[in-house]
DNA sequence: GAACTATATTCCAAAACAGGAATATATGGG
DNA sequence: CCCATATATTCCTGTTTTGGAATATAGTTC
């Protein structure tokens, strides 16, 4: 129970749902994520940070950045099931699109000072 | 997407997770439920409200009483596939065991004065 | 229509949540 | 070791959420 609550909470914040739609792209760091949702980049970790809680994102540190990926599922039959149904809801978001167009100008090499 | 995240935030308490499991048995007044979760009864009436809006539950008055009933998810397809899910899914909570052996008890003849 | 009752709404207090600024941590390069 | 940088954490503030007490509403019965 606490753990289906715990994936329904964690996709109960718009900014989070965008987040778990943008990994099904491409893998991406906190600062590119930061740059898609124009928000501040402690903001965009504390949503990380509930997502991957939740079995819904795992991260993987590679150098400096920590890189973020949509989970395979194994963490909870919650997270597997609606990260399925994710995969095709939502496509015709408005707000959503926006940011998809944007994203291949969203680089890690131009944000950065790689 | 903001449906979705209205879905989501809905099943984001456990007292309307329990009230939706609830309604797979059978359809319930509020006063039942009330009793069932053991809360005041504006608390039962909000949560169905929010489970309401959200296409999740329907409600049908019926005399002095309303019932509530499980939607059948034609208002929401977000709600229709999350209610297919808990179909089988948090069957062996043990928090909703506890109330499911008493729901042959909680019955509105006992509860109200009928 | 007056009394009763099941439910909804309003109002309030406590808790949880989201966002950003400031700060801490950790990794890489000199 | 020191500096730069990507991310995490802490702290604070404003907002939302939850729960219950009090109240309003609606339907039933007499």
């Amino acid at each position: 129970m606490k753990e289906f609550v715990k994936v329904m909470k964690a996709l109960s914040d718009i900014n989070r749902v965008k987040i778990v739609k943008l990994l099904q792209h491409k893998m991406m760091c906190v600062c590119e994520l930061q740059t898609a949702l124009r928000v501040a980049q402690p903001t965009v970790s504390k949503h990380l940070k509930v997502l991957e809680n939740a079995g819904l994102v795992v991260s993987k540190k590679e150098g400096l950045w920590v890189n973020y990926y949509l989970a395979d599922g194994s963490a909870s039959p919650y997270a597997a099931s609606i990260l399925g149904n994710l995969r095709h809801w939502l496509d015709h978001d408005s707000e959503l699109k926006e940011i998809i167009e944007r994203l291949p100008g969203i680089r890690r090499d131009l944000i950065c000072n790689v």
